[in-house]
DNA sequence: GTGTTTGTTATCAA
DNA sequence: CTTGATAACAAACA
């Protein structure tokens, strides 16, 4: 379930890896994970290579060196994008550079292929993510129409976070998951920002007070930041670009966590559902 | 066989 | 028009 933190370490990983590469070969292995003809996005990427990863949400988007598409990749809840170097048989049958799993394994949709012999897996159980050729306009619509403040960026500052709660009238988990409202922010991180602000997940938004959205607005910067420095959280399917899991899940307060005693005050961890996802929050901490 | 997992969109209601 | 609540989707696992 790659949310903010997650997508922007695969973000970082392939700024490192791929960009610059030249693309030798596109295998598309399901063709519904790829929203454009298979042939044509085989013939636009081959002899081409990236030349910048961008995030905006949960959403990242690609530009080229030559050509003027835009590569959008969305990971929804299984996505992984793996990079692999070319294998290096030595002495012994074992090999160096390599992940410890089979690449392409059956969840494996597209292989994009570079020159000099490494490889980029994009896998996903569920189907649900997508690799998408758009034109710059269409790319453009799509980033102004679908997302909101984006937090850790210079332009997420309080007065703009604390307009979102005027006359809503639904709660504070479904704010926070509302992607035209603000970006990135899922099911796993909204209640970790819960938890930290001291704020129920199923409190109405327009009863939150002053104090609170303060601390909502400090606990969003300070979760994600912290995830990000974790490399994320591995709770299912979420691996990095060599394939690593991302350690933020043993800092994780509350989620996965119900029947469990709260860190803080050893109360048992509460589980219900809130804007229709598993919602976590321990009743004595949060109010 | 049943319930559960979630990011996003579709749909319907107010 | 806006907002909100809910279902649906997909696929695997316990």
């Amino acid at each position: 379930m790659p949310e903010l933190p997650e997508v922007e370490t695969i973000r970082r990983d392939l700024e490192e890896k791929i960009v610059g590469k030249k693309i030798a070969a596109v295998f598309i292995l399901a063709k519904k994970s790829v929203h454009y003809p298979a042939t044509k996005f085989s013939d636009v990427l081959i002899g081409d290579s990236f030349s910048n990863i961008n995030r905006r949400g949960k959403l990242l988007y690609c530009s080229f060196r030559k050509n003027l598409l835009f590569l959008l990749i969305h990971l929804k809840m299984t996505g992984q994008l793996i990079f692999r170097q070319k294998k290096k048989i030595i002495a012994g049958g074992h090999s160096l550079g390599c992940i410890d799993f089979e690449l392409p394994n059956k969840f494996t949709r597209v292989v994009i292929k570079f020159s000099d012999g490494s490889e980029l897996f994009f896998n996903d159980l569920r189907r649900f993510g997508y690799l998408k050729l758009v034109t710059a306009e269409e790319k453009d619509k799509i980033l102004k129409n679908s997302f909101g403040i984006e937090p850790l960026t210079p332009g997420f500052k309080y007065p703009l976070f604390a307009q979102l709660f005027n006359n809503r009238k639904t709660n504070i988990k479904a704010l926070l998951m509302n992607q035209k409202l603000i970006a990135g922010i899922g099911n796993i991180y909204a209640d970790e920002v819960c938890f930290c602000a001291g704020v129920r997940p199923d409190r109405k938004a327009n009863k939150i007070t002053e104090t609170e959205k303060k601390k909502i607005f400090n606990c969003i910067n300070k979760v994600l930041k912290l995830s990000i420095a974790h490399r994320g959280t591995t709770f299912n399917s979420y691996v990095d670009c060599d394939g690593k899991t991302g350690s933020f899940v043993s800092l994780l307060k509350v989620y996965g966590r119900v029947g469990e005693k709260c860190y803080r005050c050893k109360s048992i961890i509460q589980k219900i559902r809130a804007a229709g996802r598993g919602t976590h929050f321990c009743l004595k901490c949060q109010k």
